[in-house]
DNA sequence: CTTTTCTATTAGACTAGTCTAAACCAGGTA
DNA sequence: TACCTGGTTTAGACTAGTCTAATAGAAAAG
């Protein structure tokens, strides 16, 4: 039996895994969960003694296949319950990320089952994230980009947005820019403000914002970066 | 802040209070909630220390208002979310209860108002427990009385039926003992098995089970206790 | 009015999770 | 090579919740 903090610290492990790469290190764990290095070290010390990780002192950690899966497992009740308290009960994108970190933990696998399937087994949540299987196969890691890194000129389409914030969602949902939405950065100021061409409209992200953005190629065509659709910044 | 814990305490001493009346003692806190003796003494004193409840020592324990909204809160959350998942997740009623259980303590205001609103205000649930109301006004004690104390001939309507026990209740939905049934008792065994006619079939309950059905009187006339309709056991 | 019995409380210990303060190590700098 | 610096670990303490064993109070029995 592994209990709802541990399944946090594994979530957190494997988030920061997939964007930095084993090892993971104390502090980053730290930041990431708002806990002290110190507390980190103890529980990655009582992780690593149950299996769910590999530890190196001093420098970091790496999830075992069993860690990884209690991570994809507590993923895919939080991914599910997004998509489903969205899609069932009309809450915003932006409300859901709260409610389904407190429910995560707490939901039986019949339940989980039931939500699957009431919602047609999806495999993306609102935010675009990849809902993991119900045999927790490791997600692939998909080829996008962050919308940050890209210059005027490309066009590419809305792959995921990051969850946490709902201020930023908010606005990303009045702005029209969601999974799916087809964008042509049309400026990218010197702060980083990036400009995007969002169906007839303009709209401009901070550099904070567009940095979350993850993004992916148009499909088909070559893209050379011509500015024939932008209009004065 | 209050923690899971507490507001299990909270909602088993109300439920003791309901039934026996203040003040409810250490021991029956202890056994309905599994802990050890000790283990309440110590709880109620943080409880009381926090105001949820008055204490005297070596007597007991009573809910002050406060404690009682607290309990009442969760009860509807409990209810509710019985409610949700029988009516929109295709559970059946024998399940809902521990997953309401586990639910309970970690739905937010907002999703408690959704369900309530997707269910249409329910004001009891799957098993015939009212659902406590929104502001959380004390629920009115019903006239019912235990299927188990009445005698051959009564006719009564099904009020409430206990949802701790998965196997009694897929029992009784066979039976089709369910809130709202009107039964004729036709039969009291002697070790307390009670038959019951139920449309054109009989059931017979053994004595363990018609203790935990709550019956109210069958709407308007007087009922003396003929035998007309009753055949042989 | 004592004594017995039963229940409740106190005492003390243990686990999980967290923190602050102090020691420690590893890698980069001089 | 020797030193410094910054992240990591150890040491020790604290809270919440739980237990067992011992004590003490209340209520019933004699
Ligand atoms: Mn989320
Ligand atoms: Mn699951
Ligand atoms: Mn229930
Ligand atoms: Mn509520």
């Amino acid at each position: 039996m592994l209990s709802d903090v541990m399944e946090d610290y594994l979530k957190a492990i494997y988030s920061l895994q997939a964007e930095r790469g084993p090892p993971v290190s104390t502090s980053a764990i730290a930041e990431q969960m708002e806990k002290t290095p110190p507390t980190v070290t103890s529980m990655i010390g009582k992780l690593a003694d149950r299996g769910f990780l590999e530890r190196e002192k001093y420098k970091g950690v790496e999830l075992t296949d069993e860690g990884e899966a209690v991570a994809l497992e507590v993923l895919r009740h939080h991914r599910l319950l997004e998509a489903y308290l969205t899609e069932q009960l009309d809450y915003s994108w932006a409300e859901v990320h709260d409610e389904a970190d407190a429910l995560e933990h707490h939901i039986s696998e019949e339940f989980e089952r039931r939500v699957a399937e009431a919602l047609g087994n999806p495999d993306v949540d609102p935010h675009g994230d990849p809902i993991p299987s119900v045999d927790l196969d490791p997600v692939d890691r998909a080829e996008t980009s962050l919308l940050d890194d890209h210059e005027v000129g490309d066009r590419v389409v809305v792959s995921r947005v990051s969850d946490r914030d709902p201020a930023e969602l908010d606005y990303l949902d009045d702005a029209g820019v969601v999974p799916g939405t087809e964008l042509v950065v049309v400026d990218v100021a010197p702060f980083g403000m990036v400009t995007v061409r969002v169906g007839d409209d303009e709209q401009s992200l901070p550099e904070s914002v567009a940095r979350t953005i993850r993004v992916r190629p148009v499909a088909a065509e070559g893209d050379p970066g011509t500015a024939e659709e932008v209009n004065g910044a």
